[in-house]
DNA sequence: TGTTAGCACTCGACATGGAAGAGTGCTAAT
DNA sequence: ATTAGCACTCTTCCATGTCGAGTGCTAACA
């Protein structure tokens, strides 16, 4: 598996300048354009034996060569430079951040629109999995004669709210008793926990009305995890049309309709959320309509745990130095500003 | 402008085939397919006077005829029939709204995804213009030592929420007093008037430290009208690829520049508040890059009040009857939706 | 007078066939 | 080990020809 120094040059030179072009490369061109001191036809012999090795591939006889999977994988693994972003590049990103955001949606949002408006590819960014946050406090607020407002503070700053209605004629101070139990039962405790405790034990404990406790239950549940559709937010899935790869519709379509279920998009985020980094190439990703789709992915931290991630896909031909470097980028950006949503525990 | 009842005929067959193909129509498909008992010579008499009218135009020499602006637009006037939707698009309609829904977000995402999902086109929904709904009550909650959320309660039922900063020090109760003082000054008075009151005279009146001040002033004005971006939700954009008359990537990229900015499409969208429908075919939009696009709208009532619109947008080449038909019905689905929303004045 | 049949004409869609150009593999010379 | 040269392959592009759909016009018909 180790290359001559020669080789990874050459292998090096055609990803390279395949990332930027997206056509063939012969071996002419790159005897010329990149100070190699070779014929073409010396090229040619190592892109013979670079093929045979399995980094290349013609897409047919007489075409330059592209570089294979397994290519882009050695690629990202050990060739690749992780440029650092220029001046103006950085900038660019710091403007989508620089409103003082007070809610969680609206930076993601935010990120979303730099990364996608940076790479030029589609982005995605997982909503905090907040299962291993811990409750400070839960709270309810009358707001109308029969709806109130479900407020679920975290230790992590961040909070849920949800209306729920409210029995005709429950006082005020009554919600707030409630409220006092619950946040009784279940502060200190992690949001994943409090689902336990909820569904078995809590419904005999507090012996009101229990419509109205499962209504509450329920909103708590939903505000943990918001499954699908809610948890993960997309941006720039109209850059798809600017890519030569995919002219032909039946693939847009294919590649459209996984987008719109986000199921399995959000699956992938979610074990990301594990890894600093995580590069995805090709068919590694198991999805048989992503099979010419490269993910790449990072996480941002609140509190010093990694919740979430965030990432872009696009087609395996992607300047992977530059969109690890600019999600480095977010991904500092995120920290801080979700520093800011934290404060110290009392 | 009055036509004869033989050409009306032909040019309702005419539009109605071309609506369903996309294809120009010859002579001799209208005497076959739609029981003219009539020769596809005399059919191509009738034809020429048409175009000679301006309601048909040909592609070129040796094609069949499509209809023109003018053509639609007389459609839509006087010559389309509003089908009936069948049961099955009813219930697929319905099965989007079945969730109870307490949050007007959720609510507009859910009437985005069945108008795109059954018309097949691109649609918008315009947030509620709140500005003429009246404040019942402001209310803030400390949630950790430094932030707060902002409650503003109006009569529509409606809720913004917006997480604030605080002073450190603030007590609960002080909160709530403000919180009084700010009902005090501003229930009874729509958003739009309470805007005017918090700009001129109501930081005299309090004469407490001014940014905290600023601060909930600024909350309350973005939570009266969220602007752009986030006054307007779009779904179905991924359904252009669909349409033949957007392969260009050219003239596809032109028009999702526009939707990204969303600017124009709210300032349509509002001002299609005021019809209970609207139809702008083509270049009455006014917008040159919308130029060969439709757009058609609805709206629907908070508490009596038309307070948002919605609609699609789509190519001229639109199944009016059909769309108008499903806006009618998502109308009424909205309307039932948020009279739950409301309660009666106390 | 309105309708129809017939015919020449036009134009796009599609297939066919070189010619040009880019790139390759192989061989022989350096 | 490297390179120049050459035959070969395959795509792209353009010109050409054919087919079919559709038209407009004229003459015949009811």
């Amino acid at each position: 598996m180790d290359l001559s120094e020669r080789k990874l040059g050459i292998l090096k030179a055609v990803i390279d300048d395949y990332i930027m072009t997206g056509l063939p490369i012969g071996s002419r061109t790159i005897s010329k354009k990149h100070g190699f001191d070779l014929s073409s036809a010396t090229i040619r012999n190592e892109m013979a034996d670079l093929e045979e090795l399995g980094f290349l591939e013609q897409p047919h006889t007489s075409a330059g060569r592209i570089p294979s999977q397994k290519a882009y994988r050695y690629y990202v693994d050990r060739l690749m430079r992780v440029v650092k972003l220029s001046h103006a590049e950085a900038e660019k990103i710091k403007r989508y951040f620089k409103d003082r955001m007070s809610e969680v949606e609206q930076v993601m949002e935010k990120a979303a629109q730099a990364l996608s408006d940076s790479t030029h590819h589609i982005s995605m960014v997982l909503r905090p999995q907040l299962k291993r946050s811990v409750i400070k406090r839960i709270q309810m607020v009358k707001i109308t004669e029969r709806k109130a407002i479900l407020l679920v503070i975290t230790n992590a700053g961040l909070v849920t709210d949800t209306v729920i209605a409210v029995p005709e004629g429950l006082t005020p101070s009554y919600l707030e008793m409630i409220g006092g139990l619950l946040t009784e039962k279940l502060s200190k405790k992690t949001l994943e926990e409090a689902e336990q405790d909820l569904i078995c034990c809590l419904r005999e404990n507090i012996g009101i009305n229990s419509d109205f406790v499962s209504d509450i239950i329920s909103a708590i549940e939903t505000s943990v995890e918001p499954q699908g559709e809610r948890g993960i937010v997309l941006s720039g899935t109209q850059k798809i049309i600017e890519f030569p790869e995919y002219m032909s519709v039946e693939k847009a379509r294919n590649f459209l309709s996984v987008l719109e279920t986000k199921e399995m998009l959000y699956d992938m985020m979610k074990k990301a959320t594990k890894l600093e980094f995580s590069v995805t190439i090709g068919q590694e990703n198991m999805v048989k309509e992503l099979e010419d789709m490269s993910i790449v992915t990072a996480t941002y931290k609140i509190g010093g745990e990694s919740l979430g991630s965030f990432g872009v896909i696009g087609p395996t031909r992607m300047d992977y130095g530059k969109v690890i470097s600019i999600l480095g980028y977010v991904s500092n950006s995120l920290n801080s500003i979700f520093s800011n949503f934290i404060e110290s525990d009392d």
